[in-house]
DNA sequence: CCCTGATTCGC
DNA sequence: GCGAATCAGG
């Protein structure tokens, strides 16, 4: 893959928007998260706005001598544009007791918990890769929480996946 | 261990 | 210029 235009302006936008490094490498396609960084190096595009994912803050190693001014406002308009965009941390504890007592609740009528919303691209070993929508659709998405390294699903979509016989049959 | 960006350096 | 390896850190 080489850095074409149109992958270099899609490289600047995702990074001004605060994706990470490695999320920007699974959209862009064919190059790793290093790749992606060291060309945002190259094109000096380091240090975004503020919006780094769950990361740390990175102490920046003093280039030159930036100073931040403290603009004192009045109380009009103060929107520090701080859009977070991207899968952030976001955990998600999922209440998977055993409960089964009285009935189960058919598959169709569980509310699926809180999604990270990924694209297809994004999906790692470890991202529940339950599907979420119309595959068809413009926001299909996958729920994308930690999966472990048991299967291909979150804790909440294993039990609604691998229903054993025994509930299945009951919740009918 | 998971992840993040930063830097180096052979190609 | 490129990016894997490596480093530093949460």
């Amino acid at each position: 893959m080489n850095w074409t235009d149109e992958r270099v302006e899609l490289l600047r936008k995702l990074w001004s928007e605060g994706l990470s490094a490695s999320q920007i490498a699974a959209q862009l396609g064919g190059v790793s998260r290093n790749a992606v960084i060291g060309k945002v190096h190259r094109l000096k595009l380091s240090g975004r706005g503020r919006a780094t994912a769950s990361p740390a803050r990175q102490k920046k190693a003093v280039q030159g001598s930036s100073v931040q001014k403290s603009v004192s406002r009045a109380a009009s308009t103060q929107r520090h544009v701080t859009t977070s965009i991207g899968a952030n941390a976001l955990q998600v504890q999922f209440d998977a007791e055993p409960v089964a007592r009285h009935y189960i609740r058919p598959v169709e009528n569980v509310v699926v918990p809180i999604s990270r919303h990924l694209q297809l691209v994004e999906l790692t070993e470890r991202t529940c890769k339950w599907p979420n929508g119309d595959p068809l659709s413009e926001d299909f998405n996958f729920c994308g929480n930690d999966a472990a390294e048991t299967g291909p699903y979150c804790k909440y979509h294993a039990r609604v996946a691998f229903q054993p016989a025994a509930e299945r049959r009951r919740s009918r």
